[in-house]
DNA sequence: GATGAATGAGGGTTCATTCAT
DNA sequence: AATGAATGAACCCTCATTCAT
């Protein structure tokens, strides 16, 4: 039904980080997104299915684009430390650029319904998957220990970069989320290498 | 105004948690959580001055429970790695014992607004001082490296058993959270140790 | 049902007539006239059959003694001039005294429902009538025109002290309603006199 | 953010005093409000800003009317007496042709809260000042007395109307509002005139 | 007689979605 | 394709009244 392209397709979505950042969640209706975008509210439904749909969709192309930087960018790295801290650097680094977008995601989109929990946790696999390519290519290379479970790893590295930037989000005083980037590769190389 | 203790006090707490994890935060209406418990609607607001007051009530209540009990065991250990190991067992188990609460502390309550989120967090940070005192004392013996920053290791260590409880609760098919523990136990140490 | 005599009967009454002057008569709950008698709730439902009634007794047993003043007072006078100058003082004397009455009958027991109002002007009525008596002995002896309605002249007289008090209560800066008096005979003797 | 417009304005007004006159003022839900005026309950906020805001609006509309009818019919006549007498007829005249708006006015609109009741005495006011100005008028044309207070004689005749009609209202049996008009006016000019 | 904890019915308002233009 | 006026379902909380003690 929604047509899901389009200057107005991507206008709506960005409205909505726009007023989710600036009213939070429960504030952000979609009479607003729609004055945000410049357009009516019914031409939101020529584009999306629902609100949730809105949501799921912004998460998407966002995040997507998040991911897509991340694995062009470890790609170039042939070590898997080396990935591992590309990977911590751009994840830091990509929301400290747009407090916005991570404010949306940290807080905001959280306080959303299953469905569209669910549709994030889609995108979201995608990334833990890089997480885990990056272990399987540790082991491999042998500066990771063979006995770790990546499944178990994936939820450390994920768990503490998440925690790390909705820590960051949250606080008042302002500090360089990047800063953490060196600590956190050691404490996880460290408890990784063999 | 409201009383906060007595049986129906824990009772309509109790309701609360049934109610939101069978039918989700924003099903989990008054009149639900009142049924469940077996008290009228209005008998709700002689215990609780709002909905959002059963909330961070319910939070505080049981998850203090929570942290006292990881608290008076861990006490009980005199090595930090000890400790560190009694506190990632708990809390893994006392969530697994639980389910109910756990799909209301990972998954529900995160939906609710800010205000319910901010008494949450009062909660959280004397978690988080208590995962402090077991780097510094780490540290102190000599086994923690004195160069990570607990601010860091912290975020890390409450961030990876969030995730890891989580990933578990939206899991469908069921595994034993506590099989985790040995796992994580030496992931944290290893990235810690001297 | 209700017992509607002894010591608590007066203190409920007067307790009303000072939580719905202090508070208006929307925020004049049951409970809170209860406190400010010193009586449990419950008790209040020995001495009156319901919040409506205790309105109408208040009024009744507030307003009757207002009437018995005055009729007991213009008996005194002979002239039907003088004991038309007596009935305005009294009426405009007895509430500048007792501004909270003034509050509780001018303002607030009006926002009451059908019921209670209809309990109201049965006491009106009693008044009305004293009104009546004295403009026919103003015609019997032969000092208001024969030809005026008395019907007509009541509502005269009742609307416009009515209205002079209401206004004097609601009026922030304040002055002495008694002023009053002098003028508004003056101005009803002009209109009736032969 | 109202539109305070438009044809659905003044339907929903007019089924405002509708259902006042026939439910009364405790009885008027704003559901009640929509289905007599054929639209869905949302689209009352629409239009108006709250349940207060119909009542404030329906009162400053159909009483705006009003006054602005009497004021300018009066202009027409130059001496005081005769405007006086215009005034009172249009008073008495236009409630009485229009009983369901007199029952809101004189009975129902009074049980509101205080907000409603600001905004109703905005609207009085300009009544009360048009009764001063032929008061006035009366004094410069030395046909009333210049000793009578004005503030006193506005009292007289808006007190005394107002007690007239809602007594009428109050009264089951009907009878003819206006054949008062004469009597009143009487009254009035007897007692004001030099 | 007195208590006060418990009851439960009732309503103003928001906002995602639709559809006639 | 675009509009935006109209829709109507859904819910937290208050408070007069009851009744077991």
């Amino acid at each position: 039904m929604a047509k899901k392209t389009g200057e107005k397709y991507q206008a709506i979505i960005d409205a909505a980080v726009k007023v989710i950042a600036r009213y939070g969640y429960h504030q952000a209706q979609v009479s607003k997104i729609a004055r945000e975008a410049s357009v009516a509210d019914g031409t939101i439904y020529l584009y999306f299915d629902s609100k949730e749909d809105i949501l799921i969709s912004l998460f998407r192309e966002k995040m997507g684009l998040f991911i897509k930087t991340i694995q062009e960018r470890i790609d170039k790295f042939e070590r898997a430390e080396d990935q591992l801290r590309e990977l911590i650097y751009l994840h830091l680094w990509q929301l400290s650029q747009n407090r916005s977008f991570a404010v949306v995601t940290q807080i905001e989109l959280r306080q959303s319904n299953l469905k569209v929990r669910m549709g994030i946790n889609e995108v979201i696999k995608k990334y833990l998957n890089m997480i885990d390519q990056i272990i399987l290519l540790g082991k491999q290379q042998q500066v990771f220990r063979a006995d770790v479970e990546h499944a178990i790893v994936r939820k450390m590295i994920f768990g503490t970069l998440d925690e790390a930037v909705t820590s960051w989000v949250m606080n008042e005083r302002e500090y360089e989320l990047v800063s953490l980037v060196d600590p956190l590769h050691n404490l996880f190389v460290h408890g990784l290498k063999t």
